[in-house]
DNA sequence: TAGGATTTGTGCGTATGTATT
DNA sequence: TAATACATACGCACAAATCCT
């Protein structure tokens, strides 16, 4: 999503706030994990104070919480508090195919045929970790449909605030395979349907079209929230 | 914006934050100008440490620009790039009336009449800096009119990356308290129409009032930006 | 309740990069 | 081109806060 970073400092910054954002939306980092600076520093090769430039952000963007004395702690997250930044992100998901519409070339085209490839094997294997990953991807090859710079970038961090839910959710599910088919079949059809939309060379129709898939996801996931809620109580 | 900090280090980062953000907004440190993190660092009574995380907040949202080497600079700003991030502001204004609306209490109500005679006083005296801060108070209150929150921090966001542009084009003319006298009334006129649509305890139509205000807004900015840029030539 | 262990926050000296003469 | 001035980036030592025994 950056340009060409100007210095190797930027660059290494870029690279491991990536890094880390990506590790909590897998759950490699699962909420409540204390991340220590010493730890990351020792990873990244560098001292605490370009990590702790890192964790800032991540802070500021609301998927880290540092406490002074007891460590920097993985955010939880809530479907109901999440639920506003649902709302917003089916708003934000029609105004990707509205403002500075950008017609995808070739290469994009192939990145969604192998995207494609990969949406039909996982429907057969089934991996939860495997996808979110195509999600991120599919995701931020959507973004590229759109040369509204600020609309990128905030449809990226909406996105990175939500997006961890859905593993969270799944994961405490003893039919979660079932959940993932459901998913991974839904996802699948949004795919072919943004598919028809780009040859269709109609970028606005994109957007109605991952309104659409996003406001069933999310009700799909709130509903399943709530009857594992009322599960908890029997 | 911000809820009551949980410790005072984050109450001072905060603080610090909000300060430095509106001087780069009210051009005291207009484009260009260099910061210098030691300077700001006795100013608030603290070391360079704190300074630099704020810092890297303020660049991290666009308004600063840190060169190793060089300097931490305010940066510039071209209407043409921030013409993106005027169409997004404007589809968000009216997403305020939709999302999550407030309907505003007696405090609100008795804000907005205060402003209400302070942009009237404006409309005598005529004072772009006491201006733009009366635009930002108004603005600040308007968000108050959703309790959709990541829609408020991005809204807040989005308008303190655009609004400098207004003073900056402002400065440049002889003819600027014209253009001044022009923007005071065309306020007057979005305050008392939001007003009117507050009143009527529709907040969607505040949502529209604000969308049509700030398209008209923009455009006359940009008709006196290019007009300007064509002086230049001559 | 007190004290030790642990972890983030702060302060400052040094390294590194840039601009100017 | 080299040297000097100067600002940010980095690393480390210490202060302050929290938790647990």
């Amino acid at each position: 999503m950056t340009d060409i970073p100007a210095s190797d400092a930027r660059a290494r910054y870029e690279r491991i706030y990536a890094t880390l954002r990506k590790r909590i939306c897998l759950l490699d980092y699962p909420p409540g994990r204390r991340l220590r600076e010493e730890d990351l520093a020792e990873e990244f090769h560098t001292s605490r104070t370009p990590i702790r430039r890192v964790l800032a952000r991540l802070e500021d963007e609301g998927l880290l919480w540092s406490v002074h004395g007891v460590g920097t702690i993985v955010t939880d997250i809530d479907i109901e508090e999440l639920s506003q930044v649902y709302r917003l992100r089916i708003e934000l998901a029609e105004l990707i195919g509205k403002l500075m519409p950008v017609p995808p070339d070739q290469a994009m085209l192939n990145e969604l045929f192998e995207m494609e490839a990969r949406c039909a094997e996982l429907a057969s294997r089934l991996d939860a970790r495997e996808f979110a990953r195509l999600n991120m991807d599919f995701f931020q090859l959507i973004l590229r449909l759109t040369a509204n710079e600020p609309l990128r970038d905030i449809s990226e961090r909406l996105y990175f605030q939500t997006t961890r839910i859905w593993l969270k959710t799944a994961s405490r599910f003893d039919h979660y395979r079932d959940m993932l088919r459901l998913e991974v079949e839904s996802f699948q059809r949004e795919m072919r349907d943004v598919m028809l939309a780009i040859e269709s060379a109609d970028l606005s129709a994109v957007g109605h079209v991952r309104r659409a898939h996003l406001t069933t996801s999310f009700s799909r996931l709130l509903a399943e929230a709530r009857s594992d809620k009322k599960a908890d109580i029997n």
